[in-house]
DNA sequence: GTGGTCTAGACCACC
DNA sequence: GTGGTCTAGACCACA
């Protein structure tokens, strides 16, 4: 896995596994990794990846059993993805809708590069 | 002027400037503030109005007189506007169309979305 | 080391660790002292060892793994004499012919003084 | 007249009058600008001009009569060529043959440099 | 441990 | 007056 700059990488290691828990290829209930086996699959310290796990912890997402492992939380899917929906509306579109403003794009430029976007992103 | 913390300081200042820049608050060739006014001004410590100088100069937006000052570059606003564009467009919207997929958001919802921005932010 | 007061010390740093990789003391993707350590060597304040960092950074001689350290660049060593031919070729070479113009100082000389130079700098 | 950024721009101004004296364009014993009419001439503040006849009083290279300006000093020409002579030969050539062993560029290239040199340099 | 940011204050060359 | 460099020391997030 490769990593940006612009975001710590537990917190993109974060966004990983909630992915993998959106999209069901983690199960609810279902143990994940230990911090040494995601450290070693993602080529990270293990610390970094400790710290994921309590940031997910602290969010309700995962729970730990002390001295077995960490597994996906009842419901997490489905609370992950309203977190993402609350994010979604609540940060990244005012922002966007502010750019737009102050750039001076009209609403059909957007849609425009939406069905550019759609068409690359579907086959 | 107050400044979060997501960001560093000086590159709040450096969009600060930027802004002045778009709306011709501060004119192209014109002179800007030396580093110790505008620390002053902005309440920072001028190394920190220096280290912004010194990006937007990389960025080639402003440049100094020695001796004398630094002055809006030519072209600089169209240059700001075209980077900022090329931001929206090629960082935020695909990352926007991304989350929209993932979450199923349908299209329509972004624009309802909109018209209740535009409603908030027109007088 | 020592420094003189025709050059900034940050950059006299980086002429230094310039040295260093193309003599290949330090190799390509190998791990080079942390911003305190240099410091520490060379007798100067970290935040100056930081900005040469910062320098050769931009200069794409090294590179950042965050919490990790500065690692010198692919083809670093490369990059880094082609640099130095072309400062080399395109500027101290022509301003010493224009010099040797003015002054009338014929090429035979050069050689001479080369001859010398060169006496003295082998063992 | 355009400045670089790598000199002060009063020293770049001295060359600038050397080179005057060198062509006898100005000619020994003979008065030359005032610093108004000198800064006026290439844009620059009269302070800079003022710092430059300074800089080339202290190296008896002009002299100045009370009320009256500056002149262009006895043996002038003479003198500025010996001292363009010791710059060359003592600095700008060493650095270059050092520069030379650092890259392994071997004399005969330097020779083919110049001969290209000159071919564009004689009309 | 790492880099990165920021402040405070100093000194310098230059315009 | 201007920018530029440097030091000392602090604090922070991150690995």
């Amino acid at each position: 896995m490769e990593f940006n700059n612009d975001k710590p990488i537990y917190i993109q290691i974060a966004d990983y596994i909630c992915d993998k828990i959106v999209t069901s290829t983690w199960k609810e209930e279902e143990r994940i990794p230990s911090v040494r086996e995601l450290g070693a699959d993602l080529q990270v310290n293990p610390n970094t990846a400790m710290r994921t796990y309590e940031y997910l912890q602290n969010k309700h997402i995962i729970y730990n059993k002390r001295g077995i492992g960490y597994f996906v939380a009842e419901n997490a899917m489905q609370y992950v993805t309203q977190l993402q929906r609350e994010d979604f509306f609540d940060q990244q579109l005012p922002r966007v809708f502010k750019a737009m403003l102050s750039l001076n794009i009209p609403f059909e430029e957007l849609q425009n590069h939406y069905s550019i976007f759609i068409n690359q992103h579907v086959e």
